[in-house]
RNA sequence: GGUCCCGUGGUGUAGCCUGGCCAAACACGCGGCCCUGUCAAGGCCGAGAACGCCGGUUCGAAUCCGGUCGGGACCGCCA
């Protein structure tokens, strides 16, 4: 078989008129016409029309076949435009059935979707279709730029292990249940964070991984258990140098995937802007509706709804939808759902709505100044807790933007997500950090740190496209008497700071660079590039949103022995929360 | 933990709101026959689903209700 130095199928040009081939692939189509035949062969680099005069193989559907022909020029008038190939066709010489096929439980083609879940259970032939080897070599492509351009700049690939220990971050860890240590786990890897940052101790200084990733989290259509990061660190850098890099990588990334120029450097927002304005931290900046603050409008207002979410500490916020006098009553109401969806307490509007008689003209006013509304232009209201008002408000920019068409395709909107702050709040009210432990604060805003400590600013960074996140990093802290006083606002015990982080301390006593670094993920990287809103069309092996492999039927139960081996027992099966 | 959408032959859809005309329609695919230039080939013939599952309402359910399982989108979560 000689397959291997064959030429391919979807390559062949006019310029291989005359040429004898041996082809190898798979039947994609078939046309009978009784005393000829046309079969479409199909190949990971395309497909070519073969002409069959003398056929006495039964050919069916995805038939894996060997032929041996001629290429030849087309008839003239028998030319295909619409196929890479369309110029030329192969002369059957020689025809071999090499395996047979079941007809394949969906169309093997692009046209028609098969619905997702028949797709992952036969996911092998889901990537034949042509669309789908797209994105795995458009994925390849993106990995090897990658790497091209960190091995340019000197940065160095080091692997770092999988079977690893609980890192500080926050999402759930997978574990690992260990057979040598009865009762210890292994934990997989959220991201090498505290490996990468020991390299830089080693003195790698420019260290870089296409590293797998993973965290027990709820899944949403760009978030998979498992993915797959371009985790990097250096040595001696400042925030100018990271985000000089990583514009470089996307202007080259975009440059050699899709030929698009994306105009560099990014702009940057300051996060607490970026929630205000728009809603939320990953801003798609392809459409220009700004949510506003109306709380200085609203000072006095006797409307009750208002009055009582500003006195409680909450926020009014309001989004002007373009020419959004006209939209119906229907088109409100499912709005309004939107909003109860995600937990708000629903939506007004003004004009024409039940709020026209609470409120007094002047406030009118000032909501139509605050938001730039016109005429003809609604005012969208949510009044919540601040954090709810913003998320509801964010949801529903995207969906005005959507359903009025406001998105300007074909656009690439970057931007850093910068500065950010150090801390947040948790659930109780109590500071905790917004990054990890290590983020750099601004040295400038130490000095009142006691009093404010949330407008402290942190050396910390998101880079955003189109609405989507696609990635995040930070300084670290390398001075022991800063790292020092963040553990003791954030109120860490010496023991635990021991237990979960005393490696990297300890290290770091032992001469350390200053530091910072940055993780794009890939898979996001893909879907835009790829043109696809779900995580799953650019994973080869993907998992359903219950984190199920319908095609492996992972997870699975074991064999008790194995159970017994690594000394775990089941105690109880019941869903769990989540 | 919550909100919402979906589940009809191998595939994609229609029917479901307004129960009976639906043991369910159309297209592709599948099986057979015809056809020497098509490219979503074409023509003729044929097979194939009791409508995810369980229960209820009803004289009667794919259609209404409840539950359950599975897939998807989102909030919380990931930070």
């Amino acid at each position: 078989m000689s397959g291997y130095t064959a030429p391919h199928c979807g390559s062949l040009r006019a310029s291989d008129d005359g040429r004898e081939v041996e082809l190898y692939g798979w039947v994609a189509r078939r046309r009978d016409h009784g005393g000829v035949t046309f079969i479409d062969l199909r190949d990971r680099w395309g497909a070519v029309q073969v002409v069959l005069r003398h056929a006495d193989a039964q050919l069916r559907l995805e038939y894996v076949v060997r032929v041996r022909g001629k290429v030849s020029l087309r008839p003239k008038g028998s030319e295909n435009p619409k196929i890479a190939t369309g110029q030329v066709e192969v002369v059957a010489e020689e025809l071999e059935v090499i395996s047979e096929s079941e007809p394949p439980p969906f169309p093997i083609e692009d046209a028609e979707e098969a619905d997702e879940k028949t797709r992952l259970e036969y996911r092998y032939l889901d990537l034949r279709r042509p669309r789908m080897t797209r994105m795995l070599q458009l994925r390849n492509r993106v990995n090897r730029v990658i790497r091209d351009y960190m091995e340019e700049r000197e940065f160095i690939e080091v692997e770092t292990p999988i079977l690893t220990r609980s890192s500080p971050s926050g999402a759930r860890d997978f574990l690992v249940p260990s057979r040598l240590h009865p009762g210890e786990f292994y934990a997989l890897p959220q991201a090498p964070q505290m490996l990468k940052q020991l390299l830089m101790v080693s003195g790698i200084q420019r260290y870089y991984q296409i590293a797998r990733c993973f965290r027990d989290e709820n899944l949403r259509a760009d978030r998979q258990p498992e993915f797959t990061q371009l985790d990097l660190e250096m040595s001696f850098c400042d925030e100018e140098d990271v985000f000089a890099l990583v514009e470089g990588l996307f202007a080259r990334l975009w440059k050699e995937t899709i030929g698009v120029d994306i105009a560099v450097p990014f702009p940057r927002l300051d996060i607490k802007e970026s929630f205000l304005r728009y809603g939320t931290d990953k801003p798609d900046l392809r459409y220009a509706l700004e949510i506003a603050d109306l709380g200085e409008a609203l000072g006095d207002t006797r409307a009750v709804i208002f009055r009582s979410v500003l006195d409680g500490g909450g926020v009014v916020r309001g989004l002007a939808v373009p020419g959004g006098r006209d939209m119906s009553r229907r088109e409100l109401d499912e709005l309004v759902t939107l909003a109860k969806g995600a937990g708000g307490q629903g939506l007004a509007w003004v004009p024409g709505g039940t709020l026209d008689k609470h409120l007094a003209a002047d406030e009118v006013a000032a909501i139509k100044r605050l938001t730039g509304a016109g005429e003809a232009d609604l005012v969208l209201i949510a009044a919540d807790r601040r954090r709810k008002a913003e998320t509801v408000m964010g949801l529903v920019r995207q969906e005005i933007a959507r359903r009025r068409k406001l998105i300007r395709e074909g656009e690439w909107r970057f931007l850093w997500i910068n500065p950010t702050y150090l801390f947040e709040e948790d659930d109780q009210g109590h500071l905790t950090y917004a990054h990890h432990p290590f983020t750099r604060p601004f040295a400038e805003d130490m000095p009142f740190v006691e009093e404010r400590p949330y407008d402290v600013r942190a050396h910390a960074y998101d880079i955003v496209c189109n609405g989507y996140e696609l990635g995040g990093g930070s300084l670290r802290i390398y001075d022991p008497a800063m790292q020092e006083r963040v553990f003791q606002l954030l109120g860490m015990p010496l023991d635990l700071i021991r237990e979960r982080f005393g490696t990297l301390l300890t290290a770091f006593t032992y001469g350390v660079p200053p530091h910072g670094g940055i993780a794009p993920g890939i898979d996001r990287i893909v879907m835009m590039l790829g043109g696809t809103d779900n995580i799953r069309d650019v994973i080869a092996f993907p998992k359903t949103q219950s984190m199920a492999d319908l095609m492996l039927g992972a997870p699975s139960e074991v064999d008790q022995s194995q159970l017994d081996e690594l000394q775990v027992k089941v105690v109880a099966r019941k869903k769990p929360d989540s």
